[in-house]
DNA sequence: TTTACTGCAAATATTTTGCAATATC
DNA sequence: GATATTGCAAAATATTTGCAGTAAA
């Protein structure tokens, strides 16, 4: 779980980023970062947007798209393109310790701990590349999905 | 490789799940699979455009993108979404044999054979999911970027 | 002969860009 | 005070959709 303490880390990961790299500490920066260790697991633009408005402070797309860019180089987002056009992010800190189902039926997107030896067998091959985190995507058809087409097939 | 035995075998399985949907075998979506079994790797919709132009054989864009989604739907090609909006498809054939190594800085990808033992992890979890194929990315610095950030700090 | 498929153009969806106003350093 | 960042709107990019003509079954 993602708790205020773990909360502040990330704050200052991000403050550290922000000095490193002559960036602006803006209050937009900020409040975005929070909402977004909030969030459970993935989200989209819609939803962030959506949660901001919820929270009565108004950002623009544009201000989201340069925020969600920053945090990305700055390795605390990561984004990822499952199946759709819609860009889907989460905080590194969640993505590292899982890896996604997504279901090519339903596209829904699920995820399960990931295999330990996994990081390990990536670390590996430090020589040929600096790998930073990784993700794996298996595709197949979810529960929900399977049990429906079991029953489908029962009725025939 | 993919060499023409594989092409052939390619094309059945095509065949065979036109014919299990009830859609039609046209000239155009034969045309297509040929055009994407001679790709080596990765390629895009306007990869894919160019190719068939040059062959004097004219595609459009919109049977281009409903080709891919029925390949899709097949199995017979994967769709990636990397990092940039433009998709990134390539035969599953060869998708199964490797892991993708997405660089942060140029944004270039790689492959690199996958770890034999994960396929068999994967298929460890058939109890909640039934997978059908897997997607492992990889990000951080290519060998490239990171030479290149080595001779910058070496020049402070 | 029926209707799925194709091509074109228009519509939609997502992200990026230009620029004036504003706020951080 | 210099300039990075913001918000808005417009542009750019990628994909989907509507529809009339064509071709597979």
């Amino acid at each position: 779980m993602i708790d205020n303490k773990i909360n502040k880390e990330i704050r200052d990961i991000f403050s550290a980023y922000l000095t490193e790299k002559k960036l602006r500490k803006t209050e937009e920066r900020y409040t975005i970062l929070d909402e977004i260790c909030a969030f459970s697991g993935h989200f989209d633009i819609y939803m962030l947007h959506q949660k901001l408005k919820d929270t009565k402070y108004h950002v623009s797309k544009a201000t989201l798209y340069n925020t969600l860019e920053v945090l990305t180089d700055a390795g605390i987002v990561i984004r990822h393109q499952f199946n759709s056009q819609l860009a889907q992010y989460e905080l590194r800190k969640k993505a590292e310790i899982h890896m996604h189902f997504v279901c090519t039926h339903c596209h829904s997107v699920s995820e399960v701990k990931n295999p330990p030896f996994l990081q390990g067998s990536i670390n590996a091959l430090k020589n040929r590349f600096t790998p930073e985190y990784f993700s794996l995507c298996v595709y197949g058809m979810c529960g929900k999905c399977r049990n429906k087409e079991q029953k489908k097939s029962q009725k025939k």
